[in-house]
DNA sequence: ATGTAC
């Protein structure tokens, strides 16, 4: 198949590029890039727009097969890839959510300013370090009988509030409440649930991170106030996902789906891209079992949120004051929503990889409080480098079903990555630059230095530039705990 | 991302 070049690419705007669909004769869509220019010429060197292409193929795709600037190759799917198909006969595909089904971002607002914190950042980092589990295959404290799980599965967020691990209040701010009703533990292998049972409250390896960061600029007042971010004041970053048990959802309904597609005639340009019918008995099985694993994650976040609150109290007494839960937002995820395509309201299933939700002012499933500035959005950047919140616009809905970007985007593969960074030395780097980092491994240290990635600032700008997301605030790391 | 791998 014919690799996509620069030539191949139309530009629309300086932050838009088309692919048209007369590009490959498969293509029941065009195919769009956010980016601007600088980014687009990395981005044109992985397999990322080929995949692009091939998911412009999907059964009942509507509109175009996106990609946001801080786009990566992965499994089908670009990271950072937006694909919506129609409800409900359009295609299902597993790849277009990846492994870690909701792995999401959420962001702890302190009543602490950075100043104030600074001798004791040292004991907060290992404190964290020694709440947070985290590294390959580690478990933490909690132990889930066959019963909590179904319940896990079922309930969320709110499992976790039940229980003692968290707070009511924060429910309202979290995507979806922090669980989706279509959630069905029958379908979730005894195998995954068994990978499950004890890593509730774990951060994992790879990219996930439990993060402390303060304030650095505020670029609107008014969205920020309404957020409850002032400048200088310290937050707490957490990155996870659902773990080995959403790994084992997606192997699992993956080997199903692909076994399954040749029974509806659905052929595809990547096995990886295997897909259902949404409607197909494998279709809803595989969407069941994937919110199981969704609310898994998010009650997941809610156990970290409780960890951190406890290393809080323990470094700072009754002087660090509450932890509020600004938002928590899924970035590989699909959901049922409706979106107005060629001037009709339409529902869609959107597959979201590497890729948030940005919903604007007045979308019903906004908390109040939000309903006149917009859905948070949470930009980690990369580890050391900044990370920003933005609000979601108008402009979301009408360019990528209320969709942005999710981080700022690998560059260089983890092996690359690991022969090309002295991870003792950036350690001690990023040391000098005022940033703790607690890590079970030199390795996670590698793969995750900054060089590996994009430019989180030129991701960012892409976005507020093109208007799909406004600009909020600036982060800057102080500590960073990671497997 | 993940008890790195049919």
């Amino acid at each position: 198949m014919r690799k996509v070049q620069k030539e191949h690419i139309n530009k629309i705007t300086d932050y838009l590029w088309e692919i048209p669909q007369s590009f490959r004769q498969d293509m029941k869509v065009p195919a769009r890039i956010l980016a601007f220019e600088t980014l687009l010429d990395d981005i044109i060197e992985d397999r990322s727009l080929n995949q692009l292409v091939n998911v412009a193929t999907l059964p009942g795709i509507k509109k175009a097969s996106f990609v946001m600037p801080d786009v990566h190759e992965g499994y089908g799917f670009p990271i950072g890839g937006v694909a919506a198909t129609s409800y409900p006969h359009g295609a299902i595909s597993p790849g277009g959510i990846g492994y870690d089904i909701n792995c999401g971002v959420r962001l702890l607002v302190s009543q602490i300013q950075i100043e104030d914190i600074k001798p004791q950042l040292e004991n907060l980092s290992k404190e964290l370090y020694k709440q947070i589990p985290s590294g390959m295959g580690k478990g933490g404290q909690i132990r889930l009988t066959p019963s909590d799980m179904e319940e896990v599965l079922v309930k969320g967020a709110e499992w976790a509030i039940e229980n003692g691990y968290g707070i009511k209040e924060d429910l309202y701010n979290i995507e979806s409440n922090g669980k989706l009703d279509s959630a069905d533990p029958s379908l979730v292998s005894d195998m995954a649930k068994k990978r499950g049972a004890n890593q509730l409250g774990t951060i994992g390896s790879g990219n996930h991170f439990v993060e402390v960061d303060f304030v650095e600029e505020i670029y609107d007042k008014h969205i920020a106030e309404v957020y409850g971010l002032k400048k200088n004041q310290v937050v707490v970053l957490i990155h996870t996902g659902s773990r080995g048990l959403g790994h084992q959802v997606a192997t699992d309904h993956i080997r199903i789906i692909m076994s399954a597609m040749s029974k509806y005639n659905i052929k595809v340009p990547d096995r990886e891209l295997a897909c259902v019918p949404f409607d197909s008995r494998e279709g809803q099985n595989y969407f069941k079992a994937m919110c199981a694993a969704a609310n898994y994650a998010w009650c997941n976040r809610e156990v970290i949120s409780w960890e951190v609150r406890n290393a809080w109290e323990n470094i700072f007494g009754n002087k660090g004051g509450a932890l509020n839960v600004l938002y928590d937002v899924a970035h590989n995820i699909a959901k049922i929503e409706t979106h107005t395509i060629e001037n009709t309201d339409q529902m869609v299933i959107v597959h979201r990889k590497g890729a948030t939700r940005a919903f604007g002012p007045k979308s019903k499933e906004l908390p109040k409080k939000y309903n006149e500035v917009g859905q948070p959005i949470i930009i980690p950047g990369s580890m050391g480098t900044c990370s920003y919140v933005l609000a979601g616009t108008s402009k979301s809905h009408e360019t990528a079903f209320g969709s942005c970007c999710h981080g700022a985007g690998r560059r260089l593969s983890r092996r690359a990555a690991k022969k090309k960074v002295n991870a003792p030395a950036l350690k001690e780097q990023l040391r000098e630059k005022g940033i703790y980092v607690e890590a079970g491994s030199f390795k996670g240290i590698a793969e995750e230095a900054p060089i590996a990635y994009k430019d989180v600032n030129m991701v960012v700008e892409t976005v507020s530039n093109s208007g799909i997301a406004k600009k909020i605030a600036k982060l800057i790391p102080v500590a960073v705990i990671k497997g």
